[in-house]
DNA sequence: GTCTATAGGAAGATAGAC
DNA sequence: GTCTATCTTCCTATAGAC
């Protein structure tokens, strides 16, 4: 098995574990029994802990585990659209509720890391991008116009997403959960005119 | 010393150092450390660890550290009301950024040891109680009526400052965290009614 | 109650045989 | 490269003198 076949494997065994125990309980140790590994292995893969660490938030950060909008279904206005997407969005969370809570770790752990905290920024600036594009997604679909620019409108939403999953982690309450999704959406409706001409472009 | 002052006095040391270096940093020997006092002390005023980290939710819990509105100023409107509460907490915020950092450390801490759980739901409906006496007393100011029942908005708006303050921690971007706390003033406002008369009660 | 000294274990990292 | 055995350090917790 080739060096870089290793890492990943201990990357995936990492978040594995840390879904199970916890950022906190994610020794090498774990992660190596994890793996099925020899201890020895860890350190001629990566040069240290925190190396692991760094590769395991990209990876995290590249897959888009957190919450963002992704594709617009086909539906007739912009509020059933949207309200389709978060619906499909939030079933992915209540789906993987460690992931999630791991994300939050994750993010924390690196705004107290020097020199890690450029990654959360990344990490987060990456929400808003995939929701811009789903923005643009939505308005070439539906036809809606913006009042605000998009950059804001998609941080608003990935802002609210964040601690919509937050409270839900907390208290698994899903009825409240939904509710306030839709009030997310009346929220960037109320940032929308409606479209020029009713058809798509 | 009595050892009720001494219990205190150490969680009051094991925050600072959480501020200072994260949760994962407040060992007990850090935590004694800061509080000037021999390693030995810790175990004759906690049975454990454990039994500190439970004090030190509960009184962060008290305090209301985290973000939630309160006093209701002598504004006209309900928008001049609300936008000065939330720019005055707002400032709170910016000024500990790091113990807002702990209280998001925590209840991670919380969600994952079995039984601090409730600990953590306990500090969320925390939120939403000081948010629901706020908007009743900003109803009572202006005389706005409320078009969804007031937990849910109290616990709409407790949710977005979780998010903006989570999203700030990270990227510090202040502008952008105003004007979300502005379009969370114009999202509560839709959900509500002119007052019947122009007065107060 | 108070504090020193130390136990006992788990952590990250490495040395060195194969 | 591979893995075992071990080093060093730091942790929580306790034992026991005062």
């Amino acid at each position: 098995m080739s060096a870089d076949e290793r890492r990943t494997q201990l990357v995936e065994a990492a978040i594995q574990v840390m879904c199970r125990d916890g950022v906190a309980g994610a020794t090498t140790r774990a992660i190596v029994a994890e793996a099925g590994v020899p201890l020895g292995v860890f350190h001629y893969c990566f040069r240290s802990k925190e190396e692991l660490l760094q590769e395991v938030l990209e990876t995290i950060v590249g897959r888009g585990l957190h919450a963002a909008l992704s594709t617009v279904g086909r539906r007739r206005t912009p509020r059933a659209a949207m309200r389709a997407s978060l619906r499909a969005l939030w079933e992915v969370v209540e789906k993987n509720p460690e992931e999630h809570l791991v994300t939050y770790e994750l993010t924390q752990y690196a705004l107290r890391q020097q020199g890690l905290a450029a990654l959360a920024r990344r990490q987060y600036d990456h929400y808003v991008t995939s929701n811009v594009r789903y923005f643009e997604a939505l308005a070439d679909a539906t036809g809606v116009r913006w009042k605000k620019p998009l950059p804001f409108v998609a941080r608003l939403v990935a802002t609210q997403l964040d601690g919509i999953t937050l409270r839900w982690l907390v208290d698994r309450d899903t009825e409240q959960a939904l509710a306030m999704l839709d009030a997310c959406v009346d929220q960037v409706l109320s940032l929308t005119r409606p479209a020029r001409v009713t058809g798509r472009s």
